[in-house]
DNA sequence: GCGTTCGATATGTCTTGACATATATTTAAC
DNA sequence: GTTAAATATATGTCAAGACATATCGAACGC
């Protein structure tokens, strides 16, 4: 049932989580969810219900979120540019901002 | 289980059901999930699986995606763009592009 | 060897998701 | 006003699978 869009928004969660030095023990006791979880979880074993994708998401400073389809690109856009790696300000950006000028570590 | 921000899924989930005029029926026919569980979806009555959550989504012409937290405001706030209205093209968008000029009709 | 830390696996419990049915809600005919 | 048909959403039951607890084996350092 695991579409590849699901393979996707695992991986960028496996992904973040070592960006971050996190083992899977770590997320796990940040996030309640257990650690044998996380794992087949990244293995892509199981189906997780959407509450330990928030969880784990929220954890690793990610949030899920419901783009449509048009504005896919844009915002791949936007996050990669963050991923490109400056750091600093993490101001309201209330805006419509420049999206090169962002800047995070996140995931990729 | 569900955290506010699943409730928030799930709302941009029935509108975007809503505004494009299909039936729980409708939507149902062509997510292949079932009508009955659309319902206890809608009505924050299950913890829906992510494979679940992506199918409805593309359906709806949405995208899950995982956005960095410093980022959501930005993303947000191209979302709101496309959902103020206009239509028309809805190309390529390789590049950053304005958001501004973005167009959908979509949720909120 | 022993202890620690990592990810993977085994078994049991609880809930989702599938199916069938029930309850609105709407519309129309009488 | 009532009945009936059609459409929309909600509820009940139960099996498949997610999730929890405990454990395992590998890799590293002492």
């Amino acid at each position: 049932m695991a579409t590849y869009l699901l393979d996707q928004l695992i991986d960028t969660l496996k992904t973040a989580r070592e960006a971050r030095g996190l083992s899977q023990r770590d997320l796990s006791a940040k996030s309640r969810v257990p650690q044998s979880h996380i794992s087949k979880i990244e293995n892509g074993a199981v189906d997780l219900r959407t509450s330990s994708l928030v969880e784990l998401a929220r954890v690793l400073d990610l949030e899920l979120v419901l783009v449509p389809r048009r504005a896919v690109p844009a915002v791949r856009s936007i996050v990669r540019g963050l991923a490109q790696g400056k750091r600093g300000s993490d101001g309201p950006l209330a805006e419509v901002p420049p999206a090169y000028a962002l800047d995070d570590e996140d995931d990729g």
